[in-house]
DNA sequence: GCCGTTTTCGGCCCGACTGTTTTCAGTCG
């Protein structure tokens, strides 16, 4: 018996917003698509929070909304929600999301023209029934017309992983800082904040020459369509249909613009009232009391205008970080520097003596101090592992300058480890499958260390995950957090976190230079609020080697 | 519909850009 996910109900709550939307409803929406955000980023299921009798708790979530979750949890649908889509036509929501069509357009279309749906629309346009409308000319039309077209394969508008965007972020700025007339270039927006998923890109650069930067930008090689170009505004569409907006600010304005544009919007929001409490008001300018401007050139500055400390990104989500800033209690988030080893480097099974001493010279510049192989196992393709003999031979060779070297074996769920107990390792690497959790994790056996890799549902962690964090916990050095389908993302780090479950982030040791492996995990782990006494390879070799498991049978 | 060391009522971010306009409405972020 399992009721609605929050994803689910999230999805309601977005509906019964555009629905208000196109109704003309004015502050309603917003207040739906709050409550809609909230439960997205919970790190337990509703009907929990529910069962605690905590719904109010959820912010955004007041009278009214809480007694819609009730509703859903108890009968699996809301009235209301029934009732707006008897009202207005579903296909309307189709039409709301196209770009460049709102919900007064969606609205006159269907009191108008009785158009429901975007087949009808076309059709609409097709008949010239648009033609001589008010408000519609030759451009707007085309314009949709343009929006009502398929998308070609491979190419989609819809939010994407942030590992995904991460390297053609990293190409962004680094084409702009060398070809560009830029001073600073930085990536704001959820981006910035380390999100899971990016819906677009916001760039954001000083220069004294705005259209000599667009200039350069237009011509990126991943540039399918100049979309809309201004005197400080230029946005594009990548070949992979993802969306970038660069902007252009005055350096005196660059740390309001980047705060700004980094969001989120409820923390902006909140910033903003707080703001006006003072008698002063913040946009993407600066910070103004009047018409002087108090501050702007860095967000350390806007920050301390508001009488805030600065705020990581990471935590700018309005969920107490700006309390937390008036209070000067901002946690310090476990940073890169802090890490000082790797518990997870993966060698190709033909692996030689040089791919070993590669792995161990990025360790030596950057300056870590513990580097664990995976020398056996199974891979999560099913295929065994195998450290080549050349390469254990060089684990053995314990060079000065080397730093420590660690042996892991990986198994998937199911896989056998009788086979491994030889290799005797520092460890074993634990693959578990989603929820729900399997109590014989292999490898538990006595006074086995294990780093576990755990990921969460799409849906958000539930009772499954919680389940299998107490599971590893006892034997657990950590669980893994970064990209993939096979890690904790920022929820899941999160609720590891509330039980003590020390994390893990992998370094990419080895890696290319613009692997997100590092960035990732960093960012996921920062956005659960993680110190760097959360995280077992920010502890120091000592502190790690130091942890030993609690002895304890598989179940 | 939510929210409150100004409040239980009256606010709710605000500026850029576009297209269709003779001064602005709609969309977007």
């Amino acid at each position: 018996m399992s009721g609605p996910t929050n994803a689910e109900a999230a999805t309601l709550f977005r509906e019964i917003a555009d629905l208000l939307d196109v109704l003309g409803e004015k502050f309603k929406p917003e207040a739906y698509r709050r409550a809609a955000r909230s439960i997205e980023s919970l790190t337990e299921d509703l009907g929990k929070v529910a069962a605690r009798n905590e719904l109010r708790s959820i912010p955004g979530v007041g009278d009214a909304i809480e007694e819609k979750i009730r509703e859903l949890l108890a009968t699996g649908h809301i009235a209301y929600h029934d009732r707006l889509t008897h009202e207005v036509p579903p296909g309307l929501l189709e039409i709301l999301r196209l770009p460049g069509l709102g919900p007064k357009t969606a609205r006159r279309f269907w009191v108008e023209l009785g158009v429901e749906g975007p087949a009808e629309l076309g059709a609409a346009i097709d008949a010239g029934r648009l033609d001589g409308v008010k408000g519609f000319g030759a451009k707007k039309i085309e314009q949709m017309r343009a929006a009502l077209a398929p998308a070609p394969a491979g190419v989609s508008g819809a939010r994407r992983p942030l590992e995904e965007a991460y390297p053609i972020a990293r190409a962004i700025l680094r084409a702009l800082r060398e070809h560009a007339p830029v001073q600073e270039a930085e990536i704001a927006g959820s981006f910035r904040r380390g999100r899971e998923t990016v819906g677009d890109l916001d760039v954001l650069v000083t220069s004294e020459a705005p259209e000599a930067v667009f200039d350069v930008f237009s011509k990126l090689p991943q540039v399918r369509e100049v979309r809309l170009r201004g005197g400080t505004k230029e946005t594009v569409v990548l070949t992979n249909g993802l969306q970038v907006d660069l902007r252009v600010v005055e350096p005196d304005a660059f740390g309001a613009a980047l705060q700004y544009f980094t969001g989120s919007k409820d923390h902006n929001v909140r910033l903003r009232s707080l703001a006006r409490d003072r008698g002063l008001k913040v946009n993407e300018y600066g910070v103004f009391r009047g018409d002087d401007r108090v501050a702007g050139r860095t967000e350390e500055e806007v920050y301390a205008a508001l009488g805030l400390a600065w705020i990581p990104p990471e935590l700018r989500e309005d969920r107490g970080e700006i309390d937390l800033a008036a209070a000067r209690k901002v946690p310090r988030l476990v940073e890169e520097r802090d890490l000082t080893g790797d518990l997870h480097v993966h060698l190709a099974s033909d692996a030689k003596e040089r791919d070993v001493e590669r792995v161990l010279d990025a360790a030596r510049a950057r300056g870590v101090a513990s580097v664990g192989f995976v020398i056996a196992g199974v891979g999560a393709d099913g295929a065994r592992i195998r450290f080549s003999d050349d390469a254990r031979a060089r684990l053995a060779q314990r060079k000065a300058g080397d730093p420590r070297i660690e042996r892991a074996i990986e198994l998937t769920p199911g896989a056998d480890p009788k086979p491994f107990a030889s290799e005797r390792p520092d460890y074993w690497i634990v693959r578990a499958g989603t929820s729900p959790p399997s109590p014989s994790v292999p490898g538990f056996v006595e006074g086995t260390r294990l780093l576990a890799h755990l990921s969460v549902p799409e849906e958000g962690p539930g009772d499954g995950l919680r389940a299998w964090l107490e599971a590893v916990h006892a034997g657990a050095i950590a669980v893994e957090v970064g990209p993939g389908r096979d890690r904790l993302d920022s929820r899941g780090a999160s609720l590891a976190r509330s039980l003590g479950v020390p994390l893990a982030i992998p370094l990419g040791l080895g890696g290319s230079e613009d692997d997100p492996t590092l960035a990732v995990a960093l960012a996921f782990t920062r956005r659960a609020g993680a110190e760097r006494n959360d995280v077992a390879n920010a502890r120091g070799p000592a502190a790690t080697a130091a942890k030993t498991a609690r002895p304890r049978r598989s179940a």
